[in-house]
DNA sequence: CGTAGATTTGAGTTCTGTCAAATTTTGTGG
DNA sequence: CCACAAAATTTGACAGAACTCAAATCTACG
């Protein structure tokens, strides 16, 4: 059986993190300085938020299992903060200095998570074209063919996929305001590019149309490893 | 004397690198896969750019001297580029696998490249702060600001700074259009925040006044290592 | 000194934000 | 399982910021 990201990035952690489990909303303590926190996200939805001007927050970037935090690759803004997303996550906690020495010592896992990071910068990069390029309503089209992408199971009716952010998280992520992401969503609805399907779960019945509403739906198919439901089989 | 930032990471690379002097929007060709090529930014400032739907075009991000462009840190937008902003620039390219090894032989250094590339992640991620958080004046001082604190030069009529980027340049880069960069340049001049000095250069009589017209100053002269000119001896 | 390209500016339009009220959903305790 | 309170979401009316298009200037350069 093929070894998944998680897990490839994994090993030489085990030994020497801190395991937690965490329930929606809960904050992760993030440190400066040499002694910097380092966490991996093992399972569950993350989000790296930042407060603003007048009083509001920013959602900085959403975090998959798999991906790093790392307290020096945030900017330093007062009060930044990581929070669980989804109902249950697990994070591992760990110190940088102790994974400088793993890093050191193993070239392999250095390059592991330099591609990791590398991936992830991307990815934030990626972010930023689609809240520079793309309007209000492909913005939220973005957002959930990426979830899509990433935790979508095919059903007989179409796409299952969970949807953790609230109007204001997702507001707060897409440079947009609650009220307005509410309206473009029912639109969406209205449309039928996807249905709920119960609590925090959406049902998108043909992909297709879900993908064809945004521009950046290539580059985001291959940033969240979704080209083959791009191109289902015949 | 101490050494900068540029030559801290070039040392080991000198010896396999091939370098490039570049003039005003000269491109950089990148190339994916498992021979990526990487640059490291030595001299002048680059822009890394991708089109966007509608013909447009999207800056996904300055670069400075010091900085590394990895292939695989950019988003797989077809037709991403880097095009040198200044007049003249020096760039050293190298190819990944060359630089995997460096890395692998060379822990120092590979800690090295990994802050290095962790800074300019904290930097995407802070921009990503400004484009979605602030008003378009706002945008614009911040871009300022960054430039002042990277470039700028004390005199006795004030900072003196180079803007290499057009105002389409800044408007693909603060995601808003270039007319109204334009009124907002001008109102800012009005308003006695700058003054024009010559071809490309701007002259800031109070940097004070500049900065608080930000409410991500903070941040950004973190970023851009201009803490003390915030802070000026009395 | 003329031309092509860049910048500025005006007028009108559109999209998004704001505020407030209505409605739905969620969590909790009988 | 039901009732209720609190929180989240939806929706309408209006305001404001930014975009579009077009015309007028300005600048760099040959």
């Amino acid at each position: 059986m093929m070894k998944n990201l998680v897990d490839v990035v994994s090993g030489p952690l085990e030994a020497h993190a801190v395991r937690i489990n965490t329930r929606k909303r809960q904050k992760l303590s993030l440190t400066r300085g040499p002694d910097e926190s380092l966490y991996l996200i093992r399972k569950g939805l993350y989000l790296a938020r930042a407060p603003m001007p007048h009083a509001r927050h920013q959602v900085l970037g959403i975090l998959y299992p798999g991906d790093f935090v790392r307290t020096s690759a945030l900017p330093p803004i007062e009060g930044v903060e990581i929070t669980a997303a989804s109902d249950i996550g697990e994070v591992w906690r760990l110190r940088w200095p102790v994974v400088k020495v793993l890093i050191d010592e193993n070239p392999d896992f250095a390059r592991r998570v330099a591609d990791r990071l590398a991936d992830q910068a991307a990815r934030t990069t990626l972010h930023n074209a689609i809240i520079a390029g793309l309007t209000g309503d492909e913005r939220v089209a973005a957002l959930m063919i990426e979830l899509a992408l990433r935790t979508g199971k095919p059903t007989l009716s179409g796409l299952l996929f969970d949807m953790p952010l609230s109007r204001v998280d997702i507001a707060e992520h897409l440079a947009l305001n609650a009220d307005t992401v509410s309206r473009i969503v029912s639109r969406m609805r209205a449309k039928g590019l996807y249905a709920a399907a119960g609590r925090s779960r959406l049902l998108c019945p043909r992909f297709e149309d879900l993908a064809g509403s945004c521009p950046l739906t290539p580059a985001i198919a291959r940033m969240h490893g979704g080209e083959a439901m791009l191109t289902p089989a015949v």
